[in-house]
Parts: structure tokens; sequence; C-alpha cells
DNA sequence: TACCAGCATGATAGTGACTACCAAACAGGT
DNA sequence: ACCTGTTTGGTAGTCACTATCATGCTGGTA
């Protein structure tokens, strides 16, 4: 139960699963989403489909993994109250696109955009996607925690949210249109400024 | 291949499918809808398993039929291109629920009323129908046929059709939510005034 | 009446995602 | 050397869904 020992194994753990993923991704790119079968994914990873399903429990976490929800919710949970609707959850999408920048996009934007092509495309996927992203506003009209007792205001917060979101899906979509060529954090940036103005969101960092 | 035939034919189909997604929901609604398999169905509608998906093609769309783009995508096209857009959205959608008041809100509430609970409550459900929602976002964007060539214009239009769309999911939510008690489609106007004010949506009819 | 053409339904045998359930291997620490 | 928990593998099943072929029913025709 020594620190040193669980590392090493969540290490292996996770390189399990970059394994698997790479594959998978790589196979769905290849001969499609619905045409490639889990066994083909195990036996490309050259592991057991059991495997497989311990990792990523359905198929279609092979392509949407690691949603970064909670970060987005606690920097709205953060903003001052006192701000209109879009400046917070705008600015917290900014910060957060910001944030995977560093992680992401920069290090393996080919994977990315092939996770994003197929999101787009296949319907399954599709479908999962934007029942995460409901979930994400979900989050952030709790996070607003404006007064609950105002009716308006909840209609307004989960309009604000879908707005927000909508925008954020918008430049994603335009981005992997654009085969990643376009800066992303700066497109997303570009599209809340369109919808609430600069002087709403703030100038692009 | 006299015309009344063809009628009688599509009258008996239109029952068969009728009778058969009654079952399905009220047996969603009973014992829940993962524990409800298709054979269930089948066998509480009194026909084989075949006839359900000659008429359902998935087990989904026995909950999730008849969406209404068309109508409400036409309506907007047919609105007057000067206007703010979520005048143009906001005001077919009102006029989408209102039409849909005298078919189905009337007629069968608490068929209504199941249908949507269980659309919010599933998640396989609530994806597809998220899915379906996406689909009419993006044929209210092309309704709006505005200048292609304005980028902002285009993300301006994604958002104000998501927080549209946003504030009627929400406004059905709520009224599921109050089982129904409270009328939909002036809740959903409610909902579209208060995100962009009575000026915008126009008076409640 | 006998017959024909077309649909609607039905039975059979699959595929593939996913889930128990149990067995084996392989650490890590005593 | 001996446990113990973690990871992995195999087996057999359920269920949604499909392809294919056979059957029956129904409304119109020679």
């Amino acid at each position: 139960m020594t620190e040193r020992h669980s590392t090493l194994r969540a290490r292996r753990r996770a390189q399990t699963q970059r394994t698997i993923q790479a594959h998978a991704i790589r196979l769905f790119g290849e001969r499609g989403y619905d045409a490639t079968t889990m066994n083909d994914v195990a036996e490309a990873a050259g592991v057991s489909p059991m495997t497989v399903y311990r990792h990523f429990p359905t198929k279609e976490d092979l392509v949407l993994a690691d949603q970064h929800g909670e970060l987005i919710a606690e920097r709205i949970a953060a903003s001052p109250a006192g701000q209109p609707l879009v400046r917070r959850i705008g600015g917290a999408l900014v910060d957060a696109a910001a944030a995977l920048t560093g992680d992401d996009v920069a290090a393996d934007r080919q994977f990315l955009l092939v996770r994003l092509q197929l999101m787009i495309s296949t319907p399954a996927l599709r479908a999962r996607h934007l029942d995460n992203q409901y979930a994400l506003q979900q989050a952030i009209v709790g996070a607003l925690d404006d007064d609950a007792t105002d009716p308006d205001a909840a209609f307004q917060a989960q309009a604000a949210a879908s707005a927000c979101l909508a925008a954020l899906h918008t430049a994603m979509v335009r981005w992997a249109e654009d085969d990643g060529r376009t800066d992303l954090p700066r497109l997303i940036g570009k599209a809340l400024a369109a919808v609430f103005g600069d002087d709403v969101i703030g100038p692009a960092r």
C-alpha cells in the first residue's frame, strides 16, 4: 500500500488504456466506427475483449473519454456573482479551452481531430456527446447558484449556458472541418465574441 | 391500386403502430425502459417481434416518434428576414407548440407526459432526443438563410437557435416535473419571454 | 368462381455489444 | 516461501437488431 506502488500500477493501467484507445481510434478512423467491432479493437491492442470492457465500459467511451466538466463548473462557481451570466460562463469556457491547449491540442492534435470528426459524423457518438454537453450545461447552471426562487432566472441561466455551449460546439465543428489548421482556443474566443460581443467576453487572451 | 384501399391499409397500419406504441409506453412506465425487452412489447401488443421492428426500427423510436422539425423550419423560412433572430425562431416555436396543443396535449396528455418523463430520465432516450434537437437546430439555422459569407452570423444563428431550444426544453422539463398540471404552450411562451423579453417574442397568444 | 399481385406478418438463424461468473496469473508486502 | 489484492482471461449467456425466406391475407381481375 505504499505510495510508489499504487502510482506504478496506476501508470501501467493508464498505459494499457492509452494503447487500447489509440488502436481503437485508429481503427475507427480507418474502417469506420460501426464497421469496427470490440473484438477487432482487443485484437489490435493485443488484449482480450474482457480487458477492453474493463477499461472502457462502452464502445462509445473509447472515443468520448475525459470530459472536463468539473474544471468548468469550478471556475464558474468561483467567478463573482454580480457579472452577467454570459461573461461568467464564457470566461470559464475560454479559460478551460486555454488550459486544454497545453494538454491535448499541442500534444496530439491529430488524435483529438479524429475523435472530433468521429463524434460529429457518427450518430451514436454525437448523441452521447450531446448528452455529455447537456450534463455540463446542468452543472454550469448549478454552479451559478443564483437565487433558485425566481423561475425566470432559471430559464435565463439555461438559455445563457446553452448559447455559450453552442458557440463552443460550433467553434469545435468549424475547427474539425478546417482539419485543425486554425487555433482552437482563439476560434472559441471569436465565436463567443461574435455572439455576445467583445465587451462581454473580454479581449482574446 | 385504388385510392380507397391504400387509405384503408394505411389506417390499419397506423392502428397497429398505435397499439404497439401504447403497450410499449405503458410497459416502459411500469417496469422501466431498460427492464422491458422488445419481446415483452411484442407479446403485450399481440404481435411478433418482427412486426415491432418493422414499425419501429429501434427501441428508442417507440418513445421518440413524430418530431415536428419540418413545421418549425417552414415557419422560420417564411418569417421576414429583417427581424431579430430570436424573434423569428421563438415565434416559430410558440406557433408550433400551439399547433401541437390541439393534437397531442389535449388528446392524450398522460401519454405525452410519460414519454417526456422517460425521455428525461433514461440516458439512451435523452441522448437520442438531444440529437434530434440538434438536428432541429441545424434545420433552423439552415432555414434562416442569412448570408453565409459572414462567419460571425453563423455563430450568432447557432447560439440564438440553441438558446431558444434550451428555453423550449426547460419549459417541457418543468411541465413534466409538474405532472402536466400547467398549460404547456403558455409555459413555453413564458420561458421565451423570460429569456428574450416580452417585446422580442411578442405577447403570449 | 378461380386466380393473381401486393403487402403485412411470421419464423429462423445469425451478428455484435454487453454482463455475470469463475479461474488463472501476477504483482506487492510479510 | 506465503499470502493478498489487483489485473487479466475464458465461458456462457441476454438482448437489440438484421437478413433471408416462407406464409397468409386482402383487394382487384379474368
